[in-house]
DNA sequence: GCCAACGTTGGC
DNA sequence: GCCAACGTTGGC
């Protein structure tokens, strides 16, 4: 079971210094399947995460973060009052749903060109062409890479 | 702002 | 179940 994913957000709607801030926060609004499926039936408390800002210039790794909760339904899908509201949605069926996480440690940003130009991260799936994802797996390996190239010598150990 | 690459929707 | 039309993502 994989332990090393990336999330996307918009630093324009959540960013890295908000969840700071808060100390952790819902991941509400992935309307994805792909995304949802991941949140929902592989991601488990205490795998780390690379938190990526994306739409802005240049777009880059921000920081860690832990998975603090496993998955439940993203309540945000049955408030009509919401922007991530799906009708389809209910109690019963809650259709959507999302993880808690919470930062662990910044990185000095890893911008997405410095990312292109290293090598050994070629096969990441944020570098590859058409990927829109908004929770995609990392290997061990690539989480390592871009832990070094964000100033750590080490994945941080956390529990 | 453009647009390529996807994903979803819904008529048939 | 096909697939055209449409919507979204997100780098550039």
């Amino acid at each position: 079971m994989n332990c090393y994913w990336l999330m996307k957000s918009e630093p324009h709607v959540y960013p890295w210094n908000q969840l700071k801030i808060d100390g952790g926060t819902h991941w509400d609004g992935v309307r994805n399947y792909q995304a949802r499926n991941i949140m929902r039936d592989e991601m488990s408390v205490g795998d780390l995460v690379l938190f990526y800002h994306s739409n802005c210039k240049p777009p880059h790794i921000a920081g860690i973060a832990r998975v603090s909760k496993e998955a439940y339904p993203d309540h945000t899908a049955q408030d009509p009052g919401s922007k991530y509201f799906d009708p389809k949605a209910s109690p019963d069926n809650p259709r959507w749903m999302m993880v808690d996480i919470e930062p662990v440690c910044d990185l000095s940003p890893v911008d997405l060109p410095a990312m292109r130009m290293n090598a050994a991260l070629e096969e990441m799936a944020l570098l590859r062409k058409g990927q829109r994802l908004s929770v995609q797996p990392v290997s061990e390996t690539h989480f390592s890479i871009v832990c070094n190239m964000g100033g750590l010598d080490k994945i941080p150990n956390v529990i």
